[in-house]
DNA sequence: GCAACCTAGATGACGTGTCAACTATATTAT
DNA sequence: ATAATATAGTTGACACGTCATCTAGGTTGC
């Protein structure tokens, strides 16, 4: 119930700064990867994970790395095995269970995609920033992140 | 053609981190200002720029300002004007133009939003960070939109 | 062994954003 | 004047993400 502290100037800066970056920077990048590899920015995430899990993930397992609800991974993963980028197949210890699996194709997809998906991020952002601008973002991206309210609890008052 | 140049561990650590808070920071503002006020980011984004332009713009001045595609703009002006939040009258000057109104309900939504939304952006970012940090996020911001190609030309090879 | 509870995932409805047309009005060049 | 073009905005189809709800299979306690 206290008045409220709005933001001053340098902390609108960084904040409109933030909004418009952030909405600008996944446009871009959103439209680059479909343009040319046809994926999403989120069937890329699916697919560097399952490829760096030696692509084979239980669904919960992805869900719990990308962060997503259960029913966003749900439709994504149904969306995705239409195209042929990945599998569902059910999981023998756990009647419940599914396990997702990278197919030859979703392979090839993200070994396509990657290296101009690498190229943009670079040319937007990375390649933008010196040394030291680059290890304040690292910083102040582990800051925010650990500064987070954990899971569900979002009303922590 | 040539090889890429894959991210090394600040710059991985600077892009993982950027994703992962962009993120959830998102969707956490989101749901809190959906919950609390009724409205999406989306909306408050329109509502900012009307309120801070003397309650009225013509519809390209807004896409312009939220750098939104044309249609999204036209949706979510139709979508808002369904809920009361605007009205959209038409321009007596030019045939094909359109005047985007605040109204009354639209204010009083952004100025109950506005301050349990300041209170979210604090508690998410800016009070995480010192002030080298803050000041440091803003450079960066500027230094990437800077960058980043202007309009449509996202194929300046 | 059974009830209560928890976890994994699916589903339908709905609001949102993008793309590709499309309409209508203004501007410019000749 | 008029034809070509540019600008302002709309529309429909479709992919996406969220919420609430549902099913079914585990787990725990008694």
């Amino acid at each position: 119930m206290s008045e409220v502290r709005w933001l001053d100037e340098t902390e609108s800066r960084a904040w409109r700064g933030y909004q418009a970056m952030t909405d600008q920077v996944t446009a871009l990048l959103q439209q680059s990867m479909m343009r040319q590899s046809g994926l999403s920015l989120s069937d890329y995430a699916v697919l560097v994970y399952l490829s760096e899990s030696e692509d084979r993930l239980r669904a919960y397992e992805l869900g719990a790395a990308l962060r997503w609800e259960k029913s966003r991974l749900s439709h994504h993963l149904r969306r995705m095995e239409k195209r042929g980028l990945i599998t569902r197949q059910t999981c023998e210890t756990d009647g419940r269970g599914l396990w997702i699996v990278l197919t030859a194709r979703g392979r090839q997809a993200i070994e396509e995609a990657a290296p101009v998906h690498v190229s943009d991020v670079r040319r937007y952002i990375i390649d933008q920033l010196n040394p030291s601008q680059l290890e304040a973002l690292a910083e102040i991206t582990e800051k925010v992140l650990g500064g987070l309210p954990a899971g569900d609890d979002a009303c922590a008052d």
